[in-house]
DNA sequence: ATGAAAGCGCTAACAT
DNA sequence: ATGTTAGCGCTTTCAT
């Protein structure tokens, strides 16, 4: 194999195209050609030009293939809170589709769903960066996935709905009312809500939906739900506390809670031992997720499958990408519907 | 401001350096100066440089300077399970501080260290790829040090020490020499081990020296730990019940077990309330970690800062590659190590 | 302090 | 099926 000029391993300087269009005695036309598996090559020509790239370890500089082709091979996710549970099972699930795909996989933490629409709202930022960015439950509005379009980034989004761009998300309203039905099934009337529902105003729509669902459940069996009942606090678990303590405060406290995360639940669930109430018996606890830590401490949850839903997104985005109708004619996406499932563990019983 | 041919926000393509530098009067060499902050730019020309390309709303492209300059001003971060607590943390601490220095941050998700490491095995990868890799936790050998060097790559781990890279750990002896004294210190005479020795012969630095501490504090005291008394598994929750359930068969079961992370102790705590035995009364645990979930279930554990580790990684990195040292002389860098914490809660007690 | 011009390594027409 | 060539948009000597 005429490596020329280049000795095996210990080379000082990479492999460039040319080298591998020269040792391979084609252009570097060709070459390109070749190693992108494009037509128009002979068989004999591609083996011989992909044998000679490996051996010289040729790896085509990303940057000059960008700039060139003008598309990044690249995807950006942006989320909040990274560490949580929630998120950081998302973005599993949605790097391994991207990286198999071969697209690279960047992550960007935005501090709140604020500074994400502030990122979103000029979307200069992203349009050489990538050619599609995934979106986890912060709200986007018509006019930044208008815009994204016309700059030709795809967009994906999990956890809410976006123009016509591919989403994937559970049917929040669904998991209210199953939350609602459940408790009430098990006997009990006191019934409260810890919302999702925190300071940061941007973050509705998913705490919303499930109310919704949660009060239309309720209404179904002929109960109402008291103002008193329903507290707000962030979605983790420090939220779940605080809001269980305001609620068992109350001089006639709930029998039963739907918390609407596990680690809200686990919040709750904190403060009910704190006060030497018992989880299943005393009080009733049901959350949302199916957390990891869930069945360590039996909680009872309506179950959804994060991992899988950040895969899916990151699928519609690899078709959307690769089909290459970014720019082209809006033709909405059907949104995806992702399962829920009611998992009845200990902390949860028929009110006593 | 002269935004010549370029109407304030519907433009359609983006402004280049060219446009900036015919709008501001001044060539695309001094735009470039100015925008990047270097200095012999009048001050004066700055300003008008920067505002017209706040004006035009002009990012540069990211390709083409990386092109053009040769860095990529792109770090990679390398994990297994991406979506753990642990490694979701330090990927959160790491992003935080890499976004903010203004370079991209990609993660690629290894299925297993194996994986890793062949993937550092030929570092072309990495050559144009990124200006610097964090390792978190798996084995990086000198050579793989050198050759990412020699390739300008910078590195930088945490967990586990490689070359003369910058690291950050904790004293995994030290942590296994504190849960043995303090579980002993409680009386107990019976200890076990749930080790992270799994079946992924790469990743063994951190349980091997976590037991040698262990081994070593049991010592101290005049206590030797039995053989049966060590069970292995991989890190997570099912790991450690399985190990527990072992350990638990036993004719004479422990009194007490130390669990190499939380997420072990997780699964050995339900195994307990599977068996009816009260956590801190009939089996004392001990975890390490400090998981978000730990004060869920009053986990008694030895606490590290998972996400600061993180953050310092990328820090050094940062400093690693502006320092412009990266294929300079291989001047060794001072391991940090991070320091660690007992806290106990309700799942440790005095031997019954 | 500023400008002119030569690339960076690749892709994509457009030949042939 | 393969080759030629003109960029992609920036950074960076080297002049001035």
């Amino acid at each position: 194999m005429g490596a020329v000029g280049m000795s095996g391993s210990g080379l000082r300087g990479r492999a460039r195209i040319e080298d591998v269009a020269r040792a391979s005695e084609v252009s570097v036309a060709t070459v390109s050609r070749a190693l992108r598996g494009l037509p128009n090559v002979a068989e004999s020509t591609r083996l011989r030009v992909m044998a000679v790239a490996a051996d010289l370890h040729y790896q085509p500089d990303p940057a000059a293939a960008r700039l060139a082709a003008g598309r990044t091979r690249t995807v950006i996710v942006m989320v909040p809170h990274l560490a949580s549970w929630y998120f950081s099972t998302v973005i599993a699930g949605a790097e391994a589709v991207c990286n198999e795909s071969g697209y690279e996989f960047v992550v960007v933490g935005v501090g709140s769903s604020t500074e994400c629409t502030r990122l979103l709202a000029d979307t200069t930022h992203l349009e050489r960066r990538a050619d599609g960015v995934i979106i986890v439950n912060i709200p986007v509005t018509d006019e930044q996935d208008a815009s994204l379009h016309e700059r030709r980034v795809a967009l994906s989004t999990v956890g809410v709905r976006a123009g016509g761009a591919p989403s994937v998300f559970v049917d929040d309203n669904a998991v209210g009312h199953l939350a609602a039905t459940t408790l009430a099934g098990l006997g009990h009337r006191r019934i409260a809500m810890l919302s999702g529902q925190d300071a940061d105003p941007l973050n509705f729509a998913v705490p919303t939906r499930r109310a919704m669902g949660f009060r239309a459940g309720l209404a179904d069996v002929g109960l109402t739900l008291r103002d008193d009942f329903v507290v707000g606090g962030n979605f983790g678990i420090d939220g779940g506390r605080e809001a269980a303590v305001r609620l068992l405060d109350l001089p006639e406290p709930p029998t039963a809670v739907f918390a609407m995360s596990d680690e809200m639940a686990f919040g709750a669930l904190m403060e009910l031992e704190h006060r030497g109430l018992r989880p299943g018996v005393d009080v009733s606890v049901l959350g949302v997720d199916d957390h990891d830590a869930a069945r360590v401490v039996g909680l009872s949850t309506i179950r959804q499958d994060v991992g899988s839903q950040g895969a899916t997104a990151a699928r519609s985005l690899v078709a959307e990408m690769s089909e290459g109708r970014v720019g082209g004619p809006t033709d909405r996406v059907e949104p995806i519907m992702s399962p829920i499932e009611l998992v009845l563990r200990r902390t949860t019983g028929p009110v006593c």
